[in-house]
DNA sequence: CAATTGACGTAGT
DNA sequence: CACTACGCCAATT
C-alpha cells in the first residue's frame, strides 16, 4: 500500500465543512515527519475532481500557494462553498480543523466498509 | 540505483 | 504573527 493511496483515502473522508493540515495527515498515516511528502503527493496527482484536496491547508491555516487551477483564489472559493470562512488567504484552524482522532476513526470505518 | 524535488513543520529570532 | 534556517522522506528522474 503506497502512502499516496492512504492520503487520497483520507481526503475522501474529511467531514464536510472541515479542513486538515498536511502534518495532521502525515501523523495519522504513521509518518509524523513526512508532511512534505503529503504535499508532494497532492501536488503530483492533481486530481481536484476526484479528491477534495482544497480542504488541506498548512499548519498556520494558510492555503496552498501553488494550488492548481487558479491557486489561492480557486481554493478559497471552494472552501467558502463548503461554508468555511476564508479571511484573506487563510482559514481559522481553531474552528475548522478536523480532530485527528475523528479522522483516524473515519478512516478505519472506510477500510472496514 | 543515487540524486533531486518539493501543496510542509518546528524552533529560533 | 512574519521571517529564516534546517530537518524530513516518498515519489520521480
Amino acid at each position: 500500500m503506497t502512502l499516496q493511496s492512504e492520503v487520497l483515502s483520507l481526503l475522501a473522508i474529511i467531514p464536510n465543512g472541515k479542513v486538515v493540515t498536511y502534518g495532521q495527515i502525515a501523523k495519522i498515516l504513521g509518518r509524523p515527519k513526512a508532511s512534505r511528502v503529503v504535499g508532494n503527493i497532492l501536488h503530483r496527482n492533481l486530481e481536484p475532481d476526484r479528491f477534495p484536496c482544497y480542504k488541506v491547508v498548512n499548519a498556520t491555516g494558510k492555503l496552498s500557494s501553488h494550488y492548481a487551477y487558479g491557486g489561492l483564489t480557486a481554493q478559497a472559493k471552494r472552501l467558502r462553498h463548503d461554508g468555511i470562512i476564508v479571511q484573506g488567504d487563510r482559514v481559522d484552524l481553531k474552528r475548522y480543523q478536523a480532530p485527528s482522532d475523528e479522522l483516524a476513526n473515519l478512516l478505519d470505518s472506510s477500510i472496514n466498509k
